[in-house]
DNA sequence: ACCTAGCCGTTGACACGTCAACGAGGCCGT
DNA sequence: ACGGCCTCGTTGACGTGTCAACGGCTAGGT
């Protein structure tokens, strides 16, 4: 078959909008008020509550969904802004938030916290919120 | 409030992955198998199928939801690969295909929608698909 | 005619993501 | 000890997205 049928298309047009601008507003959102884009504030927050304080990269990277070299490179930017510090110990490179880093944190969360209710869920009918859950984790695979 | 809650962070958690992993196995497919990104093809299709061979700059960032300078930085490595000339008009500038982008985009398009089907359309139980297009077009604002 | 305002598009600087190549260690079989 | 192999991380090149600043053009008011 050539193309995507009608229903299709309206699915994919849908799903592109929806993502693409759901995604930019928040980001957008948080940027603004806090300097810190929404992948900063997800890498902290992870550094930050997890692992007692200290994170091996490996696992961040699991835990987010990352490629290693997107999380090199995007810890490479937050070094070097003075967010994180990272350690190499046996098997791996340790990471941990700055007094910087932390205070950064505590300032973006409720903003973050915001734009994603403002953006995502307060936008989803709270009767829909499981069934969409549902079919998110599906196509997460 | 601080953070998000447990509920609202399980559907924030699973948006970014199902939306960052959607998209980045249809593009990987798409890319591979044809030398076209996503966005590639979906210009192409705009620019090809609509306006009766040529388009207006300003109706495509429109019908595709795209900020001016995004689709100005896009087309320009387009009409370097030589698959769209811009040619300035009275009041704005008019896109069409070259030869080479017709030929890429009757390429690509098979191999497109099935990247579609596969990780989005199939990926919906069928009587779910109604009921997440709603949502998404709530979400798209 | 002039000035202002608005729309359209471009540009440059910079952040972000992906891919492929590389390198440092650890581990295992011989 | 050696060689091969795997995992973890880095790097460079390149495509992509965003923001703010700019230039050209048009339309309206005076």
């Amino acid at each position: 078959m050539a193309g995507l049928d009608e229903g299709e298309r309206e699915l994919w047009d849908a799903w592109k909008r929806s993502t693409e601008g759901v995604r930019a507003r928040i980001n957008a959102e948080v940027a603004g008020e806090t300097g810190l884009s929404e992948a900063d504030v997800s890498v902290l927050t992870h550094v930050h509550d997890g692992g007692g304080g200290a994170l091996r990269q490996h696992e961040l990277a699991v835990a987010m969904g990352w490629h290693r070299s997107r999380l090199s490179h995007h810890l490479s930017r937050m070094q070097e802004r003075g967010l994180v510090t990272r350690e190499s110990v046996a098997g791996g490179v340790e990471l941990r938030t700055t007094t910087m880093g932390r205070a950064a944190l505590l300032r973006a969360r409720p903003v973050h916290a915001a734009a994603v209710r403002r953006h995502l869920v307060d936008a989803v009918p709270a009767r829909d919120r499981d069934r969409l859950l549902t079919l998110l984790r599906l196509l997460a695979d």
